[in-house]
DNA sequence: CTCCGACTGACAATTTCATGACAAACGCGC
DNA sequence: GCGCGTTTGTCATGAAATTGTCAGTCGGAG
């Protein structure tokens, strides 16, 4: 069963959201502050995290970046009270994959945690490190070294690179890789994909201009030859 | 080409969809209320239904309801006006295909639909593998190897060959593969079939002159015995 | 303000595709 | 078996589509 944690003080919404979700056949987790919230994202393997932004003993911005400093990728919705003036960029940068203001309307947010959740299932079967020639990389500590040496890669490249190695061997298309690295709200051009490719190889492959890794298929997209 | 029923009832958004949609190449059906929409969703053949839940005559949800209930399964993305309290998950469950609320980013829709339309597509026929003599094909990876050893073929030669093991033992007629393998809205001359069949027996058979699994039916077309 | 990553657009390089010509093979009637 | 019209095999060539690459812009983070 599918497992979400709710990290809520105001406890009639906690309530609300907890019963809610319970009733759509979710495993349900709560926590009423940051700290036992964050203990919780740690040890308790949800799918997926709703995180009030305002909390006791550790705020929800704290949650968000110390779990992704610490590897975790689980999906994580942000609320924020009415008025509060939530930078969303911000928020997103920090790794929060979707936010929603208070008040919200629960199908709209019941919505948005079965997109959420069915995104996360894409990439979420995607490796934790590479090991390939003489790089090694490292996803969760966003790493990448060659002969020992660290690489100096974007945040975009990793994402692109494990999304193709998540499908090893498997063609993607550009539209593809933009539908489930970049998401929805973004639309950049299939040239964009090229270049990240084109970074990633020469930083990657032995002979940037004769790829072994990332692979063209012409007319088709790109793929990962492990 | 690919086919794109609109049905909204506000001239300036129907317009500016229809436009839009042409620039991208699209075929494109409009219609202004739900009866009519209906129709042609019945007896235009479109690839997708774009869908204003507001219409004269009959609603987007009826609309919806309706063709599900007939078992039509073309995907439909629903359009929902600012301010409308929409309920998601009714939506979902008559069987829409994704949403967007209005005022929406043409990029973003356009996106989305490129997306519907792709994984609407993802079931072609055909079959994810062929083994026989000594080659080997994967076609998710558009990779063929003869002995081990990778064949360089081009995205065409792979789908000619898809179609034509799809219908194993079947003849299909040059006709018949421009239809399915290259689209209704090209029209090459069958001259080109021959080519890549030609290509695809200089690299799958044995003895190229004297074909075992590419066979040619004169008069009538090829078929792939398996 | 400055730097860096992301994105765009242009152009070049490459790959694939379609066409047409001609030769070869086929089917059929004699 | 022979001749003839039709269909298919084969190849070279140019066109078209796709990708590689780079320089420059934009916007946000520090």
């Amino acid at each position: 069963m599918t497992r979400v944690l709710v990290i809520e003080d105001e406890p009639a919404i906690l309530r609300g959201l907890a019963d809610n979700l319970k009733f759509e056949s979710y495993d349900v987790l709560t926590a009423g502050d940051g700290e036992s919230g964050y203990e919780l994202l740690r040890t308790g393997r949800p799918d997926l995290v709703i995180l009030d932004l305002m909390l006791p003993k550790m705020s929800g911005y704290d949650v968000c970046r110390k779990a992704r400093a610490t590897g975790i990728r689980t999906p994580i919705m942000m609320l924020t009270a009415r008025g509060e003036e939530m930078d969303r960029v911000a928020g997103l940068d920090l790794g929060a994959d979707d936010y929603l203001s208070k008040p919200f309307s629960l199908p709209e947010l019941l919505a948005r945690v079965r997109a959420l959740l069915r995104r996360s299932q894409v990439d979420a079967d995607g490796p934790d490190s590479l090991l390939f020639d003489d790089v090694a990389i490292e996803f969760a500590k966003y790493e990448a070294r060659r002969a020992g040496a660290l690489l100096d890669m974007t945040r975009k490249e990793f994402q692109v690179l494990r999304y193709l190695a998540a499908h090893s061997g498997k063609v993607v298309s550009r539209e593809e890789l933009l539908e489930n690295v970049w998401g929805m709200e973004k639309y950049p051009t299939t040239r964009t994909v090229d270049n990240h490719i084109l970074s990633l190889r020469t930083k990657l492959e032995r002979d940037p201009g004769h790829p072994r890794r990332l692979l063209t298929v012409h007319g088709v997209g790109y793929k990962w030859s492990a």
